[in-house]
DNA sequence: GCCAACGTTGGC
DNA sequence: GCCAACGTTGGC
């Protein structure tokens, strides 16, 4: 029986961690440290599951847009970041027999060889129900519909469109 | 439990 | 670097 897998965008400023630093990664993969709202935690912790897709999303950037592809390879387990006094991630009232912040890994599967900027996302009929275009949208893990994500991965990988 | 102040995000 | 949008905090 197979699971159904589900789709995901999340956001990164390449400055701090962009798709090639996934890349350069051992074992192509991270643990998504550092999210710290409630609603991403949630998705984090209950709904990204082993096998999900992930969208790259590079922001603060010119031009933002979806850089590549990567999976889910272990899910919700507690971010270790909450509890280092030395890390910017640090939260002084989490406690480590009940961890506020999750996170998960992933493992980058695939960068695109033109990245889909913001502007043709928004351009896009199929995809402008995306979370990412919507307005005031800051969180840095979304929920992606299938159909969307096929769209994208299209729009990646043509080189003309 | 309201809501003003504050901090962060992220396109521009 | 500006600033609108939004989430969180904390005084009351």
């Amino acid at each position: 029986m197979a699971e159904k897998r589900n789709y995901w965008l999340v956001k990164s400023e390449p400055d701090v961690f962009s798709i090639d630093d996934l890349f350069a990664a051992p074992g192509k993969s991270t643990c998504w440290d550092g999210v710290r709202n409630y609603t991403a935690r949630n998705m984090l912790r209950d709904e990204l599951k082993n096998g999900d897709g992930v969208l790259y999303y590079h922001s603060r950037t010119d031009p933002p847009g979806i850089a590549g592809t990567a999976e889910v390879v272990r899910e919700g387990y507690p971010d270790h970041t909450q509890f280092d006094p030395k890390n910017s991630h640090f939260d002084a009232k989490a406690d480590p027999e009940n961890p506020r912040w999750f996170m998960v890994d992933i493992r980058a599967l695939e960068k695109f060889p033109r990245h889909v900027p913001l502007e043709e996302i928004k351009a896009s009929s199929k995809l402008a129900e995306m979370a990412v275009v919507q307005r005031g949208q800051r969180l840095s893990v979304q929920r992606v519909t299938a159909a969307e994500w096929r769209e994208v991965l299209r729009m990646g990988k043509s080189e003309k469109r």
